[in-house]
DNA sequence: TTGTAAGCGTTATCAC
DNA sequence: GTGATAACGCTTACAA
């Protein structure tokens, strides 16, 4: 079992040129009209040999590497986890790989690696940011570099961007609260600096807004898309004067702590408190209480990560038209909102 | 803002030789006696012109790539998601990056992967073999590729494995069951031929024949670790005489099919059924009822392969010395199981 | 129908 | 202290 790793050395076992080797193998047998039986040759002894063309080498001369890179905050949160599935089965369809790196919420990490896969000379980044500073994303996609960001995006920045439209969901939710009779509905955010979690606080004030409910600052809290932000905030919630009669979480994690704090404090969701989540998990119906959720389309997001990002590594469009996409959320009610007065 | 891409352009402008560039920029400066000055001069150059090393460059010169290859049968499994994350952690502090790849369960797409990571010449493979076959696997290892095979391990083969003690927690599990007074214990199994299967199976039997209890072949059910089979396998128990009084379920993802089905019948936990299930998760103890879990050591897991993998990649250990590693399980009981006469 | 040779951007060997 | 130059394995003009 000699394997041969280098085209050179198949040339001299078939006794023909690197140059015919090469264009069978890469299916350019008849444009340049080798001969059948040479083609065959050069198949078969590749076969035998088990011979597989050396991809740097070949990206070295066609600058050309077949690899993306993927920046995510935290992949062991599900919906990045599958997200960044999505993405892989994506690349795969058009045979690219995916350099995958988690910037574990830091903006200094996620800096570096923006570097570090620009050096892997990846054709493209898609990247879902820490949140808050944008300059390095910019400064890389002005080099020529085509990126992507998810989720978490810049507005009014030029920078292709795919995202849930979060304002519409965070309205829908709290409008979905309101129509069960709520009017003391706080929210438990993650992140206030990013966008998905501004928007969706937007959407909130605003359905409250429409409905003439006056909006209490102090019942919008929490700074972290964490289960012990969920939890932490509930306790503070139930500990003030007038607490709410639901709560708005903002993301999934967010909705765990919360559901882990009101055991605690002796609680019944949906009846002593009504709760209502982002983001919808393949767990959120085996809950405590089944949970109703706005869920955001992960595959679909994935998808159009991946599509958008090829349009500008194809070429298909210019740099400097940018795509910007936001998709609709849906609301799927269950068990933890009740109905009052 | 001119950027350099090119150690040549870089070294004609700074009127040196690109030796002495790529020394500098590779920390030899003073090995090869580099005057201070001319250092400065490198460093400042690199940083005004943002120039960083192409990579592919280096690595066919090198025959370093820095990549290693991750191959996984289902990144939204949680499970595999958070090994996934421990090993990408583990390669950063190593200067190290991730191609991972996504095998969905598929036999001929995992031998396609690879295959296609061999080609992107990484310089070592951690794979959750789809878990039937191995022939794929032994023979690029024989090749002289650093490989560490991960949770689905084939026993009494010559590859490093690192995986939790399967059989130990499957009677753990049982053991605990009995030491409950239940006598009548199902067992909803994943993939019947992967080892970890297999394994929790028999510690599963193991426990029951130590308690001198009959085992039932026709309440060890199941082909997949997926909702859909807990789901199903569990009304497939309630529709038989003589239902169980307790479950064993050998996944996260089977435990929450089993929920599902147990509330359609309209059985409660543990009242009419105790549930034990394999895998800890944020949300065990969050779900219906909070699930008593076999806890698997995930960060371990991962952190160990990547120290493995690096031991055959450093050379430290000759390619013929297997390492095998079987991890404890700890079991955190909760609510899900109840004591029965 | 096939072959020769240049060149991709590095690093390493040898020379000065 | 610094520099020419070969070589890594491939693709691709250009030749024949």
């Amino acid at each position: 079992m000699n394997n041969v790793t280098d085209i050179n050395k198949l040339a001299s076992i078939l006794n023909l040129s690197v140059t015919t080797v090469s264009r069978v193998l890469n299916g350019k047998g008849k444009k340049y009209r080798i001969s059948q039986s040479t083609s065959q040759r050069v198949i078969e002894a590749a076969k035998k040999y088990n011979y597989t063309p050396n991809r740097i080498a070949r990206s070295l001369k066609t600058s050309k590497t077949d690899t993306i890179g993927l920046i995510i905050p935290d992949l062991s949160n599900p919906f990045f986890a599958d997200i960044a599935l999505s993405i892989e089965k994506e690349l795969r369809i058009r045979e690219y790989s995916l350099i995958l790196c988690d910037s574990s919420d830091d903006y200094n990490v996620e800096r570096a690696l923006i570097n570090l896969l620009s050096s892997y000379k990846v054709e493209g980044i898609i990247i879902a940011p820490v949140g808050t500073k944008h300059n390095h994303i910019i400064d890389k996609y002005k080099t020529g570099l085509p990126m992507v960001v998810i989720d978490r995006y810049f507005p009014n920045i030029d920078l292709p961007y795919i995202t849930s439209d979060n304002y519409q969901g965070g309205m829908d939710a709290v409008n979905y609260l309101i129509s069960m009779g709520h009017k003391r509905i706080a929210c438990i955010q993650g992140i206030p600096q990013s966008q998905p979690n501004r928007e969706r606080v937007d959407g909130y004030m605003e359905a409250l807004k429409q409905n003439g409910i006056e909006i209490d600052e102090s019942i919008i809290i929490g700074h972290e898309f964490s289960i012990e932000n969920g939890y932490r905030q509930t306790h503070i919630l139930f500990s003030i004067d007038n607490p709410p009669t639901a709560i708005f979480a903002l993301s999934n994690l967010i909705c765990l702590g919360i559901i882990k704090a009101v055991k605690e404090i002796g609680l019944k969701i949906p009846d002593d408190l009504s709760l209502i989540s982002f983001d919808e998990q393949p767990y959120s119906e085996y809950l405590w209480v089944p949970i109703t959720t706005i869920r955001q389309k992960k595959k679909e997001m994935g998808r159009l990560a991946v599509d958008v990002l090829f349009n500008y590594i194809d070429n298909k469009v210019p740099n400097d038209k940018i795509f910007n996409i936001k998709l609709k959320t849906d609301i799927i009610p269950r068990d933890s909102v009740r109905r009052i007065n």
